[in-house]
DNA sequence: TCACTATATGCTTTTATAGTGATATACTCA
DNA sequence: TGAGTATATCACTATAAAAGCATATAGTGA
């Protein structure tokens, strides 16, 4: 259980996945759409869009030789707000403390 | 920003890390507590530990010459609740589509 | 069926990260 | 200060996953 969870966490800590499901955001999106807009090379994005795939984020759709993919469980994006935010806040923690020492050294 | 976000999620995908955030749920452990727990060796809890606390989820507090770590954002469990359920639906879909295939190969 | 386009897959190289044992550091107490 | 304990770091090995290229598959239209 706690393993498909990591795994899950794994299926999006990656930065180009990250990018696919912000371009896929805005709507449904072929492979070659996807190609062009992320500037990949088209096997990698192939292979990311089956990871997502699987791990059930996205969905597939063929229309003639093209297959769109979508968002098919916007929770990615509710996940996305939280680690972003708290993300904030750990910057500005980082900030404070560093502000802090700086005023420490001066004395 | 985006690989920001993207190594959140890495910290995260890690079962044995995942493993650590939960232990230290139940309240703050020292670092040979969680060795004993978790039944792994104090090198590499050590190393979670190290990793948790730079991704800011945990803090640290000296006591003697032990160190007791604890759970500093909390948000890491709504994180791992949101993934539950997420996971728990795609179990019934996966679930339920290998029933309706089944169900074809019978006819 | 054949040429053409879009997407997927296989194979290899490279890179990142986990695990592990040895050792260093930090603290406490005699 | 020296012995003892708790934790951190180093150096190494092993493993997993990403990138990239070549090629296979699936669909379309002549």
């Amino acid at each position: 259980m706690l393993a498909l969870v990591a795994r899950r966490f794994r299926t999006l800590g990656e930065p180009y996945r990250l990018r696919i499901l912000q371009e896929l955001e805005a709507g449904e999106r072929s492979v070659g759409e996807l190609v062009a807009a992320l500037d990949g090379n088209q096997p990698n994005v192939s292979k990311h869009l089956q990871i997502l795939s699987d791990a059930g984020l996205i969905g597939r759709r063929r229309e003639g030789t093209s297959i769109f993919y979508a968002i098919s469980d916007p929770m990615v994006f509710k996940l996305c707000a939280l680690v972003c935010s708290s993300e904030a806040k750990k910057s500005r923690r980082d900030f404070e403390q560093l502000a802090g020492q700086q005023g420490k050294a001066k004395r």
